[in-house]
DNA sequence: TGCCCTCGGGG
DNA sequence: GTGTACGAGGGCA
């Protein structure tokens, strides 16, 4: 019998017959289809009574009915596996049985229920042979039996597409697409009647078989403008899967095909780099150093007119920007490790939720240990548990701090605590500080702690072999696959301890918080009682001045507390040597200049998103920044108060105060009269400019004292007429840089935190004398200061 | 402090 | 498709 290794990339079934497919690339790197035949659905009831089982006897739908025993509320119970034809009918009988009886397991996805039953890995050796079939995979394959094999991570093929359409009437001008496999590339233009346009580009999707399809933000504009824009010409089928089927929206938001991942770089940005602007212009250019061309999209349809060949162009580079961008943040390669941690399929990992990953591990330890699998729970309002301990942080600017981290302090506290759905019970003896108790480990050991641990214990081993290598390649694998299983228990705390889910409840979750808040301040006050200063904490880390003022001491004092501090198996890392490090006294709030382990800024809590402000408002918060940084707070306080100066006399270049944001078609909003992009596109209008729904506007604020304010438009390339109500500018710039100086009248306190350390050790006064100046020209530095 | 509303990316 | 879906910021009570 031939076979072939493959890594799964997406899973689904076909209804007709009901089979289960598995697409993915095999290590020859070719596109395959697996088929696999007979695979049936089930689920559980519990303790059903006689009338219900008699109902299903009878009924032709149900292929089998077979009695077993689960755990289930903490003991074990009568149970009896139900299995039926058609997986889409899992949900009436889920919904009708439901009533009269509980029901488990009757919620997971047909397909993962496969992959869980016949324990598939990420990538699988798969026995069978070639068959025909209907797709666009270079193998289809009918599957006999699976067998584990090696992991390996085969080049995927990458079609990146963008369309520029008409923000007139929508129609599109033109599709352009970036291919991308191996070392070879392709591009694809392709414009001339719109019909055209889109059946093309169906044709170019199932001619290169990609198995990833990206581009910006195509979840939320292209994909959706495709399917309209096809409904509008009369294109009744729009065939993009492998098997010829076409995309499905998801909760409105994602889109899922057969036998491709739908990837769109813009939510990959966002989640991996989480760059303060999302434009493709800017995040071309903080990642790649590239920018987009030079077409204004906002007038694509007299650029369309001027130069059609400028527009196509410029539509192909995003194309080949959000591919680059792909790549640039390796989001295939680090899901195809955590995919393999998590034993899924790529899609499930990229476009699925936590709760996936989870999923996947848990509910194949539970039936292995014939443990009840809860469905998911409904609730409307989620009930809130209690987080992490965040230590109140006093103002002012400290020197060499060093950072604690307890290692996997979620993970860590689950197992030492044995804490799991599994022994949650009155009778058991760990009791948590919330007065939640679990069975301890002699009782009955929980599935949780025993997963936990594991991992734990991979990735230690993952980390070994790493560091055992001496090939760049294999370093490089290692590290993407322990960082991987980083995540995946991260991932599992996530579930766990801040949100509903299948297998939890906010006793479990809260419990576990608690045993977490337990541990911090215990090392807190053990600090404290050897006089040292805990300047902040948040959840699982600690802030806490050196003693020294140089880097080498400060390390090794880091090094000795964490080494001192770690007991029981929670385990306290030396992180990193803040030099210096400031808040003004809020929690979550605070700046840093990180100088060891590597160099950079740290900035908490005081980012500004671009889009939501206007430049200036950065620009003040960046200068201030730099002037703490070099400790000089006299000096960062003199530039916020001139910059709050230099606003309200006017003294700014207008661009500075351009506020902007879309603008929806007017009756959308609930109130548009009291809405300033409403009013600045009404405005906009009457100058005799086009507004279109959807349209970017920007506007200056004229009166910020009327409500609602008063703004003006602001026409790039075109005089601003009216008058910035610069007060209001620089009541705003007073508010943001207050944030961080009304530290009010850096009193006392905050001068102590840094005094007592220089002075303790008898150095550096001259930093502490610095501190007592600004004591005595700031007495309190608030608003109206500014004004 | 907490709830409600809105937006981002795209053309 | 045996299914679930963001998250931050501002305004306002």
């Amino acid at each position: 019998m031939q076979y072939w290794d493959v890594r799964i990339l997406t899973a689904s079934y076909a209804r007709e017959n009901v089979v289960i497919e598995l697409y993915g690339r095999t290590r020859e790197e070719k596109s395959i289809v697996i088929r696999y035949e007979g695979f049936r659905p089930y689920f559980y009831l519990v303790d059903p009574p006689k009338s219900i089982l008699d109902d299903l006897k009878k009924d032709g739908n149900v292929l089998k009915l077979e009695d077993c025993t689960l755990f289930v509320d903490g003991e074990d119970k009568k149970c009896v596996k139900v299995a039926i034809k058609e997986p889409w009918t899992v949900p009436e009988y889920r919904n009708e049985l439901g009533r009269d009886c509980r029901v488990l397991a009757a919620d997971i996805p047909f397909a993962q229920r496969f992959i869980y039953d016949l324990d598939l890995n990420s990538c699988v050796r798969v026995f069978g042979e070639r068959i025909e079939g209907d797709y666009t995979t270079d193998l289809v394959v009918r599957a006999d039996k699976f067998e584990e094999c090696e992991p390996f991570k085969p080049s995927l093929k990458i079609l990146s597409f963008d369309l520029e359409n008409s923000i007139k009437n929508g129609t599109i001008y033109t599709i352009c697409c970036a291919i991308k496999f191996k070392e070879k590339r392709f591009i694809e233009r392709l414009s001339g009647n719109e019909r055209d346009i889109i059946q093309d580009f169906v044709k170019v999707v199932q001619k290169y078989d990609p198995d990833v399809i990206t581009g910006y933000n195509i979840d939320g504009y292209d994909i959706p403008t495709i399917i309209e824009r096809s409904k509008q010409c009369g294109i009744r089928n729009l065939p993009f899967g492998r098997d010829f089927t076409q995309l499905r929206n998801v909760g409105g938001r994602f889109w899922r095909l057969h036998g491709r991942i739908i990837a769109d770089a813009w939510w990959n940005v966002k989640r991996e780099v989480k760059p303060k602007q999302e434009t493709l212009n800017y995040v071309a250019k903080i990642l790649l150093g590239e920018r987009k061309e030079d077409v204004d999209p906002t007038k694509i349809d007299e650029e369309w007119k001027k130069d059609r060949d400028k527009v196509i162009s410029y539509c192909l580079k995003d194309a080949e920007l959000a591919l680059h961008i792909l790549e640039k943040i390796a989001v295939l390669n680090k899901s195809m490790d955590l995919a393999t941690v998590s034993k899924l399929p790529v899609d499930d990992v990229i476009n699925g939720r936590t709760s996936t990953l989870i999923d996947s591990i848990l509910i194949r330890e539970a039936d292995r240990n014939k443990i009840g699998v809860p469905q998911t729970k409904h609730v409307r309002k989620r009930e809130k548990i209690i987080g992490g301990y965040v230590h109140t942080i006093e103002p002012g600017l400290y020197h060499w701090v060093c950072v604690l981290d307890f290692k996997s302090m979620y993970p860590s506290v689950i197992i030492s605590n044995n804490i799991c759905f599994t022994t949650i019970s009155d009778k058991g003896k760990v009791v948590s500080p919330t007065g939640i108790r679990f069975l301890d480990k002699g009782e009955r050991l929980g599935l949780l702690p025993q997963i936990l641990e594991r991992l734990m214990n991979d990735r230690e081993n993952v980390k070994r072999k790493r560091a055992e290598s001496k090939d760049d390649d294999e370093i490089r694998y290692y590290d993407g696959l322990q960082n991987a299983i980083k995540t995946l228990m991260n991932a599992f705390y996530g579930v766990f301890a801040s949100s509903f889910y299948r297998f939890t409840n906010p006793e479990i979750g809260g419990s576990i918080t608690a045993f977490a808040r337990e541990n911090i301040k215990n090392v807190i006050d053990e600090l404290e009682n050897e006089d040292l200063t805990v300047i902040y904490g948040d959840t699982d880390s600690v802030f806490f001045s050196s003693p020294y003022d140089n880097l080498n001491d400060t390390i090794n004092f880091g090094k000795e507390k964490g080494e001192r501090f770690s007991k029981g198996g929670i385990v306290l890392e030396f992180e990193k040597v803040l030099e210096p490090f400031f808040s003004h006294g809020k929690k979550k709030r605070y700046v840093g200049n990180v100088v060891w382990p590597k160099k950079e800024m740290l900035v908490r809590g005081y980012e500004i998103r671009r889009t939501d402000a206007f430049d200036l408002q950065s620009d003040a918060l960046n200068m201030v920044f730099k002037e703490i940084m070099k400790c000089d707070l006299d000096k960062a306080v003199k530039v916020a108060r001139e910059m709050t100066t230099d606003v309200a006399n006017g003294k700014v270049p207008i661009e500075k105060l351009v506020i902007s944001r879309s603008c929806k078609s007017y009756n959308f909003y609930k109130n548009p009269d009291t809405q300033a992009n409403v009013q600045a596109a009404r405005k906009r209008e009457k100058m005799g400019y086009e507004f279109v729904p959807g349209m970017k506007v920007s506007w200056i604020v004229t009166d910020g004292k009327k409500s609602p304010q008063i703004v003006e438009p602001f026409i790039s390339g075109k005089a601003f007429e009216h008058k910035p109500d610069y007060n209001y500018y620089a009541r705003r710039i007073a508010m943001t840089l207050a944030r961080i100086t009304e530290v009010s009248n850096w009193d006392e306190k905050s001068l102590l935190a840094g005094v007592q350390q220089s002075t303790l050790f008898g150095k550096d006064r001259s930093r502490s004398k610095k501190k007592e100046r600004i004591k005595k020209t700031d007495k309190k530095l608030t608003l109206e200061d500014f004004m």
